[in-house]
DNA sequence: ATGGGATATGCTCAGAATGAGCATTGGAGA
DNA sequence: TCTCCAATGCTCATTCTGAGCATATCCCAT
């Protein structure tokens, strides 16, 4: 049997500013350790099958290594495995499965050593963040660009009635108007893995370009089918990274609605307004302030302490912690969002 | 480096006459051969790194060859990995890493082939279905095991305050009484896997005393600190295979809510009590009906074909299909679980 | 053909949860 | 003391839910 290894990949995340990050290391690109060229790149590394007794504990020692992180919370995302977006020095025989993990963290408190740095999520998924409105990215380029692609699908496009009908083009157009709420559809915040896989197939990623031409097939069909535009906005990452940055990201949104995960990211006590801020950062989406006090202090998620915050202009606000007795209240306790959309 | 392998292992579900079964096969326990003692398995196997191109692929050639069946929705659960809790030949070099996998079929359709058989669910995880009210062995035999189990925790057990306070023994206590909902606490249906890491922690299943002894220490701590109640009512299973179950039915139940997989279990078109008994099959609770038919009608869900089903008795029964339109139409269409509890 | 029995389907209603705003309350600084 | 700025409080119309009661249909026994 040819040579397996499992490689450890960590997402980390922290809200610093109402800004989600993650940490990141730089690597050469491409295995073209010559060139100058650097990616970015998620801490990770091989699991020892000696040593490490558990792919958390591998995980957790990898990260500690390179960037002197102890992590606290951390949850498993998803297995990767397909040879073709292995990395390169997969191909030269052995074999990488890669683990994709989910750290949260408090930034503050987390000083990383070596090279290791947080950049902005949404610098790597710009389409994401829809805190300001609608991205403009959506319509100017994503759109037309899928457009193009569903039409290059073969068969007559548009929408298919039961499940004949329609060949890959009509396939094509209702993953695209589902990842990315087009065409009428309603846009889904989770859905983060399935956008960033529809622009990867579409090749509208560099990741998509960079991994046919390692591939071999120079000259491979989705490259010269049609030329795609200028890659998106929005930076590549080192081998799969970005994917599994996509699929963290997704995790989290969904996973801040019925588990009480926000809490790993703030600091002991805070303010509603700062909760606020780090679950609009994380979701991508403005809350309604009212509501979204409502909804956290009559859900039982915290409890006021009765100290002030150090006020930023206006009244005081005053500092809240996280009420633990709601893990036995309710079944599934988070913060949900209350009314997205609508201004502070 | 020492060698790695990735296991692949399927959670096989279909529903049939109300009850969740999964296809299982037949294994000699413990790496014994030579005793006669079988256990019943999961359909798995090894990643052919050299063949299979995704892990994916690996696992449907795996099935097809074990079982004759060639699946159709197939989802990836979760990536075991600890060195303790592996398969016996993993010992002797290799150490293996088991990927789980959720598939969903249709039962008639699926003629297996082989010594592969369909086993209800509920026979390896009897505390799981509470359709005929809270099952009797939670307090029973469930409840007074972990309440020696707590006590045996050190230090003053009791619900604590705070974050402070309390030692293994509160751990223990918060732990069981949300897995369980005992102590006041919510059942919550989603935490399948939590419930059994309890019991396995607190040594109430036969797969923790036999991991233990395999572990080398004849005389492990949880085994000669209390002795353990005769075992559970539910079957156990090889190699961590009922944990990768127990994983596969909570996150099919979390998934119900949010995504319309009911219907892959499903034939084209049914009653919507049909559809009822299938939710609530693997929901383990009994829902409203009425409402239940609202939920799913007004949620655009489904749709009726003018057609009527063979009655069973009364008044005969639309057929309806699912709605492919709601994909695009709701961010998250699933059933929900209206009404939980309350009779036909 | 007639009356039951057994379901499937419809409808109603009160109470809880949501979505949106308007109104007040407390500091800090001019 | 007055003004500006958030944090907090409250209200109100709407939509969802949880629970039942009321009908509509078909099969079967008489």
């Amino acid at each position: 049997m040819a040579r397996v290894a499992i490689g450890l990949n960590a997402v980390i995340v922290a809200v610093t500013d109402e800004v989600p990050r993650i940490l990141t290391v730089r690597r050469a690109a491409d295995g073209t350790a010559a060139a100058g060229l650097v990616e970015e790149a998620l801490p990770f590394g091989p699991l020892e099958p000696e040593t490490d007794r558990t792919l958390d504990r591998g995980l957790r020692r990898w990260v500690s290594e390179q960037t002197g992180l102890a992590l606290g919370y951390v949850e498993q995302l998803y297995t990767f495995g397909d040879r073709d977006r292995e990395w390169p020095e997969g191909a030269g025989g052995t074999r990488v499965v890669s683990v994709g993990y989910l750290a949260l963290v408090r930034e503050r408190e987390a000083a990383v050593a070596g090279e290791a740095h947080w950049l902005d999520v949404y610098g790597f998924l710009p389409w994401e963040d829809w805190r300001g409105g609608r991205p403009r990215v959506i319509d100017e380029a994503i759109a037309p660009a899928l457009e193009r692609w569903v039409d290059a699908g073969g068969s007559a496009g548009g929408p298919r009635r039961g499940s004949g009908g329609g060949g890959a083009a009509a396939e094509r157009r209702e993953r695209a108007d589902i990842a990315f709420g087009l065409g009428g559809a309603a846009w889904d915040g989770e859905r983060v893995l399935e956008r960033y896989e529809v622009l990867y197939e579409a090749g509208l990623v560099p990741e998509a370009r960079r991994d046919a031409a390692a591939r071999r097939g120079p000259e491979s069909p989705v490259a010269v089918r049609w030329q795609p535009p200028a890659a998106l906005p929005g930076r590549p990452m080192a081998l799969d990274h970005r994917r599994i940055l996509a699929t963290a990201l997704g995790r989290l949104r969904g996973k801040l609605k019925y588990r009480p995960v926000v809490f790993e990211l703030l600091p002991p006590s805070f303010t509603l307004l700062q909760l606020q801020r780090v679950v609009e950062a994380l979701a991508g989406v403005r809350l309604h302030k009212q509501n979204f006090r409502r909804l956290v202090e009559t859900g039982g998620l915290v409890e006021g302490t009765g100290r002030r915050h150090p006020p930023t202009g206006g009244r005081p606000a005053e500092l809240f912690v996280f009420r633990r007795e709601v893990l036995r209240e309710r079944p599934a306790p988070g913060v949900g969002l209350p009314g997205v959309r609508r201004g502070s």
